[in-house]
DNA sequence: GTTGGAAATGCGAAACTCTATCATTTCACT
DNA sequence: AGTGAAATGATAGAGTTTCGCATTTCCAAC
């Protein structure tokens, strides 16, 4: 009953709020923007309005439910929170994402943020490069 | 003679492009967006249009003159290329930006990358915090 | 120096993502 | 079931960036 979970979180357990976590825990695809979840949810039969879209997963966020990306400009990217936290490597060429976790580097952030005077809040690291796959097929 | 940077870079030497550059090098702010430039530029005197802004900030940033960043969702920021790399802490209450260079986590970005069979061409790594003169003054 | 043509510019319109407004509907609690 | 608060949906609007096209500028060859 994901109700309780939207309950947990603060959230009134409405229709298009349970629609919309219920979607993005059966995809297959861990990193959506809004209009991507809009769309598929359409083609699924589950008519929830854009702008609908836009403030649940807003609220998901607040709530701690979802993580918000910014993969490139222009548009958000959200992640569904199961397992642990995790950085990203995007392929420049076809846009595949891979996942990584490196204490090294999340330690070193939190001694750098001390270093500078700053109570650490967060964080985003992405690494872009060239997939397996792309260098192999050695497209430009 | 800033129109040889240009030539070097590749450019035609035009005068938007040369009053942009100048402009740039003159700022004493490090990261603007495009409607700062240009907004600024026309105090000065300098009318440029915004479209054209636009283009030469994403030349220079194709020639390797600037760098674009992302430091929050909506708008790019960029950066005239000097001094060597680095990467970027934030205050997330008064926006005042601050930059640190770290041979670790560079080095480990490359780690990462290579155990992933990714060949990096770029990384971007935004710390988030409560900066020190934020952190006194104790602001919500 | 002129000049011819390619390249760049400037303007307004348009694309795109996201937010605001507000009438209507839904939820939760008696 | 009834009621009030909260959420939704549709559309308009805001903000950033790009596009299209007429005009201007650059530059190299005459």
């Amino acid at each position: 009953m994901e109700s309780q979970d939207l309950k947990k979180a603060g959230l009134k357990a409405t229709l298009p709020r349970l629609k919309i976590l219920k979607f993005l825990e059966a995809s297959q695809v861990r990193h959506m923007s809004a209009e991507d979840v809009y769309k598929a949810m359409l083609e699924n039969g589950d008519e929830v309005g854009l702008a609908t879209i836009y403030r649940v997963l807003t609220q998901f966020e607040a709530a701690g439910l979802v993580t918000r990306h910014h993969f490139d400009e222009g548009h958000s990217m959200f992640e569904l929170n199961q397992g642990s936290h995790h950085d990203h490597i995007l392929c420049v060429k076809c846009g595949r994402v891979d996942e990584f976790m490196d204490p090294v580097i999340e330690e070193q952030q939190h001694k750098i943020a001390e270093a500078k005077g700053y109570e650490m809040t967060d964080h985003a690291l992405y690494i872009y490069g060239i997939c397996p796959n792309c260098r192999k097929s050695g497209k430009k």
